[in-house]
DNA sequence: AACTACTCCTGGAGGC
DNA sequence: TGCCTCCAGGAGTAGT
């Protein structure tokens, strides 16, 4: 579910919270969602205490200390809850079902931690696609290297003549995909590269050799512009991806039939490269301009 | 090497 | 209401 804005938001919230909080003891009712390095298992976190929260493209990295690190993947469905010793919640994030502020555990919470403050951190994914590593913490470096992510899409290792030579290599593949490869940039999903294709005023099938000067500048503005505001506004917290009727975000996806917010036109919604894509059939075909 | 199809799952939405 | 079909924001793997 969650792509870079989401996770990152989430990481924002956890890290008000999380940091200095002891681990008292780990649950993990799904076993296949846990997955330990070097034979660690679920409880070897009994005892931790929580020393930063950090991110990697859509991976989110909790260090911990004794030199141990987990790492949290949501996937399609997972969410996360932080809620005190009295239920009151102090940070979530995720996809939207279970519907914020339901009664926790869920029956799809796969993952629990207590927290010596009597606190729970809670891991719910309705589809268990999600994943948690526990390793040692020199593996994470060589984890994230095998992931092989492309660069993060709001650092500076993101530039213009970056992008340009990344699409040269990569000529006959479609936009649309080529965002979603992970490894051509880190963190961009479902969402933000409909949302992404759109402010570029590009198709999802214009092919990465076909993006000229004037386009590719255009891309990297819309990579850069699309996620900054989704993250400082907290636009995908709010709104997990939901088109709503009352927030211009997201400007096409999920929003098959109505007026495109740039030109009038209705938007229309297909599937490409297998995924469910939305686009303005009018303002967005020129590759080359 | 580059690209496609398939796979892991369950819940929610919409049609009838 | 109930039953059915389809769809879902990710990414690893096997195959071409």
């Amino acid at each position: 579910m969650p792509e870079l804005p989401e996770v990152e938001t989430l990481r924002r919230d956890l890290q008000k919270t999380l940091p200095g909080r002891t681990i008292t003891r780990a649950e993990v009712r799904l076993p296949k969602l846990f997955i330990g390095h070097n034979g660690l298992s679920i409880d070897d976190l009994a005892g931790r205490r929580v020393q930063e929260l950090r991110r990697r493209a859509k991976y989110l990295i909790v260090d911990l200390d004794a030199d141990h690190t987990m790492v949290i993947h949501l996937r399609l469905a997972g969410q996360v809850v932080h809620r005190d010793s009295t239920g009151n919640t102090l940070a979530e994030g995720g996809h939207p079902v279970p519907a914020y502020g339901a009664p926790l555990p869920h029956k799809s919470t796969h993952v629990l931690f207590h927290l010596d403050d009597g606190g729970t951190v809670y891991l719910t994914d309705i589809r268990q696609f999600g994943r948690v590593w526990l390793m040692p913490s020199d593996d994470l470096d060589p984890f994230l290297e095998a992931a092989n992510l492309g660069p993060e899409p709001l650092s500076d290792a993101l530039t213009l003549p970056f992008l340009r030579d990344r699409l040269a290599r990569r000529g006959r593949m479609p936009l649309k995909p080529l965002l979603l490869d992970q490894s051509f940039v880190g963190g961009v999903g479902n969402i933000y590269a409909d949302e992404i294709i759109f402010a570029a005023k590009l198709g999802p099938d214009t092919r990465a050799a076909e993006i000229g000067a004037r386009a590719a500048r255009r891309l990297h503005d819309a990579i850069k512009s699309v996620l900054t505001l989704a993250v400082t506004e907290g636009v995908a917290e709010i709104l997990n991806g939901k088109a709503a009727e009352w927030r211009d975000f997201p400007r096409v996806h999920g929003r098959a039939g109505q007026p495109c917010p740039r030109c009038g036109v209705t938007i229309v919604k297909f599937k490409f490269g297998g995924r469910g894509t939305y686009t303005c059939p009018k303002c967005q075909p020129a590759a080359r301009a």
